[in-house]
DNA sequence: CACGTTTTAGACCAACAGTTCAAGAAAGGC
DNA sequence: GCCTTTCTTGAACTGTTGGTCTAAAACGTG
């Protein structure tokens, strides 16, 4: 019954995605959105509502995406700190690689929005907190392993781990590569 | 000769700094400025030229407010690790008082526009380069002091320190205090 | 194959962006 | 006291924004 989408949804939102990763939410416009997916205007109003739960839905897009990759990446082999590390240096490397540099789409979404609007703030804060839960389960697998100290406190330093990766996806709009390394050396040293 | 400029330039940028800090640079719309100032339009394009321009100067004004309180941080009383304690204590704390949270402006500019513009780009890596080497120079004098090991390398832990707070002021637009002292504690165990 | 429903592309809209401008206002120089 | 200069201001201008609407086209179904 009725005529069926021309498009699949999932293929719009993560273009839709690129878009708001690369220049942000208030400076990307629904001609942008348009261009960005092929999509016609009228056709992604019809199809997300509004700008604003598109985004929504782009976020989290982008979650589930670094979802994957963590649990990629802090399910590589090695000790627990060469493993971090590695991580870590991933994550900064990729974002070297990007021209023009885009940061982490959760934390300018942060700085962009969550001072204005309470429910973002809040689906942001659930991120970081899950975000905070795998370095949490991946500390706690070296203490098993016996390559992490028992008496270190695993919630405090994946938080402290999860503060230096938005630090360092801020920096690396700026900063290059020996720095960002050598930061990255300093915060797994701790463990 | 010519009539006189009715304000003082420094206070406008003052008040327009605020609203850049608070809004983000596109989200600051000339007719914001003009409220915040109390200046009309006209007069702050007389004055200052171009949004952009206005916004450049805005920066630079906010890096002598932050040099400032930075000198001031720095040169507390006690060991290296209490005042670096304390000094980012003093950060977060201010930032979570403020409603609506901001952050901090350079990081932001660094998300909103340096990936876009490269003279941006360019004068937030000098800023921070020069938050790095007030950490490094406090780092020095503990190592004079002898409360900071000799053999600790001063560069290394002053970019993970200015890292950590860029971190943090991006995290304190979603997370609350006891997690961000975590954070600090944990970071400055390092030293 | 006609039906009812849905999608689609683009025209359309009021509001607002960033900027410019014309008209007047306040000072010093002559 | 006029002239020049620089300032102030609100209105005007152009382009774009986020969003709506419509008329046509595209389907699955009975």
């Amino acid at each position: 019954m009725g005529r069926p989408r021309s498009f699949d949804d999932d293929v719009v939102i993560s273009r839709a995605m690129e878009a708001f990763w690369t220049h942000g939410y208030a400076s990307t416009s629904p001609a942008q959105l348009a261009e960005a997916t092929g999509i016609a205007k009228g056709s992604l109003y019809n199809a997300f509502v509004s700008k604003r739960e598109l985004f929504d839905r782009c976020l989290d897009r982008y979650h589930e995406q670094i979802a994957e990759l963590a649990k990629d990446l802090l399910g590589q082999p090695g000790t627990t700190r060469e493993c971090m590390g590695a991580a870590l240096r991933a994550v900064v490397d990729s974002d070297l690689a990007q021209s023009p540099s885009r940061g982490c789409l959760i934390g300018n979404t942060a700085v962009e929005l969550a001072g204005h609007d309470a429910n973002v703030a809040q689906k942001i804060r659930r991120m970081q907190d899950e975000s905070i839960n795998w370095f949490i389960a991946r500390l706690e697998r070296g203490q098993r392993d016996g390559d992490v100290a028992r008496d270190l406190d695993p919630r405090a330093h994946a938080e402290h781990l999860a503060n230096t990766l938005a630090g360092l996806r801020v920096m690396a709009m700026t900063q290059d590569a020996p720095m960002l390394h050598r930061i990255i050396d300093t915060s797994v040293a701790a463990l």
